[in-house]
DNA sequence: GTTGGCAGACCCGAGGGTCGAGTGCCAGCG
DNA sequence: CGCTGGCACTCGACCCTCGGGTCTGCCAAC
C-alpha cells in the first residue's frame, strides 16, 4: 500500500485503484447521468494506465456487485453497493462560506420553530434540488408554558397549550352539556396552577388528577379536557413534517411516472416519511445515507435518504430524499451545515436559561 | 327546435345537433384520452344519422374552433372553447348519497377549523382525484377571543391570538431589551382590557393606541407587540392554502414533464394559487370553472380550475385543479358539495349565538 | 501486471414499407 | 335540401433493416 491516502476503511475487496476508479465511475455517473465507459475513467480519474487495464478493473468490480451494465456495450453505472462504498469512502466535507452564510441568514430571522422549521427545509432543499425535510423536535422534554382555554360556543372551548419554544398545541373541548363562563374561569385557573411548568407529555396525567379533586359541577369540563389531552399531544408536533422543495422529484428523468406519483403520495402523507427519516438518521451526530434498496419502504427503493438528527435538549431530525444518482458529497455536508445551524438557532430560540 | 331539452343558452353557432355532437366528443374524450372519430360519436351520442352527416357536422365544429385534430388523419379533441362551451351546457348535478353522506362524516368530526379545512381539501381530493385546494376564511369579521403573551427568553415572547373559530395567530415578539416578567403581566392584563372582542384587523391599530397610553416602562413591550401584529396577522390565514391529492398531477400523462415540475412549484409556493382560487370563484354562489388558457398565469395554461365561494359572514374559496382534460361534470358537483358541506359545518363551529 | 489491437455486442437513429383509423368529398337518394 | 354510402387519401403507429458509434472482452506481446 503507497503511503498517501490509503483509505484506512476500504472494503476488503477493494485495493486502492478499484477504489479510485469506482470513485470515479460515481461522481461522473452523478454528474452526466449516462453510463460512463473505460476511456472516460482513464480521463477523469487521473491513473497513468490504459483503458485496457481500466477495463480489466472494471470487470472486477463489476464481478463484486460494485457496478453494473445496463446492456453488454455499454459503460457501466453504479449499482447500490457502489453508492454504498462511495459514500463510506467519502469524507465529509464543509460549506464554502457563502452558502453558510445564506443558512444562518435565513434561520436567523425565523419568527418562531415552527417557522424555522419551515426555513430550515427551504434552505435545504434550495442548497441541494432535492427534497427536504424536517421533522419537528420531541415534545418530550419541553415544558408546559402556557394554558388556556377559550369558549368558542356554549358547549365547546378550545385548549391551548405552549412549550417552551413557543410551540402551540390546539385541541377542540367538547363539552357535552352547556357550561357557564364562570366554570369555565375556575377550570382555567385550575388548570394555570397544576399544569403549567410541567413536561408536555405529562400534562393528561396531571389533568386526570384534577378530575377527580375537582367539585361535581367543573367535572364535565375539566373531563373533556382530560379527553382532549390525550396521549398525541406530546407526539403531535413530533410527527411534523416540514417538506420542501418536492418539484425536483418531478424534474428527474431517472424516477418513472407511477414511482414518482407514489412518492408524491408518501410526502403528502408524512407519517411514513417522519419515520424513515428518524430510522436513517440513527443516532449519530454524523449524517448518514439510506441508499436505494436499503429502504424498507417499497416506494423508496429507487431514492436515497440522506439525514441526521440533531439535538437540542429534545432531538428532531432532517434530510434530503432523491434518487439514488444524487450528489451524496453535496448532500452530506449541507445536511451537516443545515442541522448544526438549526441546533444553534434553536437553542437561542429556547432560551439560554434553561436549567435542567 | 324540438321541445324537449333545447337547452336555452346555446351559444349562436351551435344548433341542438352540434352541441349534442360536441357533448359527446368531450365526454369521450375525457374518459379515453384518445381522439374520438365520427363512428364513436354515432355509437355514444344516440343520433339517428350516418357517421358521415357526422363528419360533415365536426367539421363544422372544428372551423368554429370548438374542436381540433391532431393530424390529419385522427380524431378530434375538443379545445378550450370546446370544454368552455361543454362546461356552460352542463347542469351541476347532485352528489350520489353515498359520497354527501362521506363528506358530511369527515368533515363534521373536524376538531378544530384548521383541522377542518385540511378535511376538506382531503375528501376532496379523494371524490375527484384531482389536486384539492381549500383557501381560510379572511379573518376580517373575525373577533379576537383570546390574546396571550408568553415569555420564553429574557428578551422575547411569543403572542398568541385566537379568533372565534379557534383559528390561533402566533407571533415572536423581539424585544430590545431585557423585560422583567411582572412588567409582561401588566402589559398583558392592559391588551387583554382593550384587543379582546376587536375585529382581528383592528388589533394592530388597537395596540398603537396602547402604546402612546402606556407608562415609560411598558412602552418597549407594547412597541414590540405593536411590530408583531403588523397588517398581516388579519391576512395571514386568509393566504392560508391547504392542498391535497397532489399525487394525481403526476399520475396524469396529459401534463409534460417540465410542466409538471412548474406546477408542483405553485402548489408549493401557495400565494399564486390563492389568487387564480379567489379569482376563479368570483363572487357567485355556484362553482365556476376556469379552462386552460383562460388562465393569466402561464404554468396553469393547460390546466383547468373548478373553485367556489364558501361563505359564513367571513368568505373563503375551494376547488380542484386538474388537467384540462378533466371529468367537469364531476368537478363541479363535488366541488359544490364540499363547500355546502364546509359552510354548514364552519356556521357550527363559530356557535350559532353570533348576532352582529 | 500492463498494453495495444481487434472482433463482437448492442444501442440509436434514419429510412422505408405496411396497416388501419379516420377524414373529406361526391354522387345519388328520399 | 339534408342525409347517405362509397371511395380515395392522409398520416401516425408499428415493424424491420441497416449503418455508425461506442464500449466491452479477450488475447498475444511486452
Amino acid at each position: 500500500m503507497s503511503d498517501r491516502e490509503d483509505d484506512p476503511r476500504l472494503p476488503d475487496d477493494l485495493d486502492e485503484r478499484k477504489a479510485r476508479i469506482l470513485r470515479s465511475i460515481v461522481a461522473d455517473f452523478v454528474a452526466n447521468g449516462q453510463p460512463v465507459g473505460s476511456s472516460r475513467v482513464v480521463d477523469s480519474a487521473g491513473l497513468n494506465v490504459s483503458s485496457a487495464t481500466v477495463r480489466n478493473e472494471m470487470a472486477a468490480l463489476e464481478e463484486r456487485g460494485y457496478i453494473d451494465q445496463p446492456h453488454t456495450s455499454a459503460g457501466r453505472i453504479p449499482t447500490d453497493k457502489g453508492y454504498r462504498a462511495f459514500v463510506d469512502l467519502l469524507e465529509v466535507g464543509g460549506l464554502d462560506a457563502r452558502r453558510a452564510e445564506l443558512i444562518d441568514e435565513l434561520l436567523g430571522s425565523a419568527r418562531d420553530a415552527e417557522d424555522l422549521m419551515l426555513r430550515a427545509s427551504g434552505v435545504l432543499a434550495q442548497l441541494t434540488h432535492l427534497v427536504a425535510l424536517v421533522v419537528a423536535p420531541t415534545m418530550d422534554e419541553a415544558r408546559c408554558k402556557l394554558v388556556e382555554l377559550v369558549t368558542l360556543t356554549p358547549s365547546s372551548a378550545l385548549l391551548l397549550l405552549v412549550d417552551d419554544t413557543g410551540r402551540v398545541v390546539r385541541r377542540m373541548v367538547d363539552i357535552d352539556q352547556q357550561v357557564s363562563e364562570s366554570d369555565v374561569s375556575r377550570v382555567r385557573a385550575v388548570l394555570a396552577e397544576h399544569v403549567l411548568g410541567r413536561r408536555m407529555p405529562a400534562v393528561h396525567d396531571a389533568v386526570g388528577q384534577l378530575v377527580e379533586q375537582s367539585p361535581a359541577e367543573l367535572r364535565p369540563i375539566m373531563r373533556a379536557v382530560h379527553t382532549a389531552t390525550a396521549a398525541d399531544v406530546a407526539v403531535e408536533l413530533v410527527r411534523r413534517v416540514y417538506v420542501g422543495g418536492q418539484a425536483a422529484l418531478a424534474g428527474d428523468e431517472g424516477i418513472e411516472r407511477t414511482a414518482l406519483s407514489r412518492l408524491l403520495e408518501l410526502l403528502e402523507e408524512r407519517t411514513t416519511l417522519a419515520r424513515v427519516l428518524d430510522d436513517t438518521a440513527g443516532t449519530s451526530a454524523a449524517p448518514l445515507a439510506r441508499i436505494g434498496a436499503e429502504h424498507d419502504v417499497e416506494d423508496l427503493r429507487h431514492t436515497s435518504m440522506v439525514s441526521q438528527r440533531y439535538e437540542v435538549v429534545r432531538s428532531g431530525s432532517l434530510g434530503v430524499l432523491g434518487p439514488t444518482r444524487m450528489d451524496y458529497g453535496s448532500a452530506l455536508s449541507t445536511v451537516r451545515a443545515v442541522s448544526e445551524a438549526l441546533e444553534r438557532t434553536l437553542a437561542g430560540l429556547a432560551g439560554a436559561e434553561r436549567t435542567d
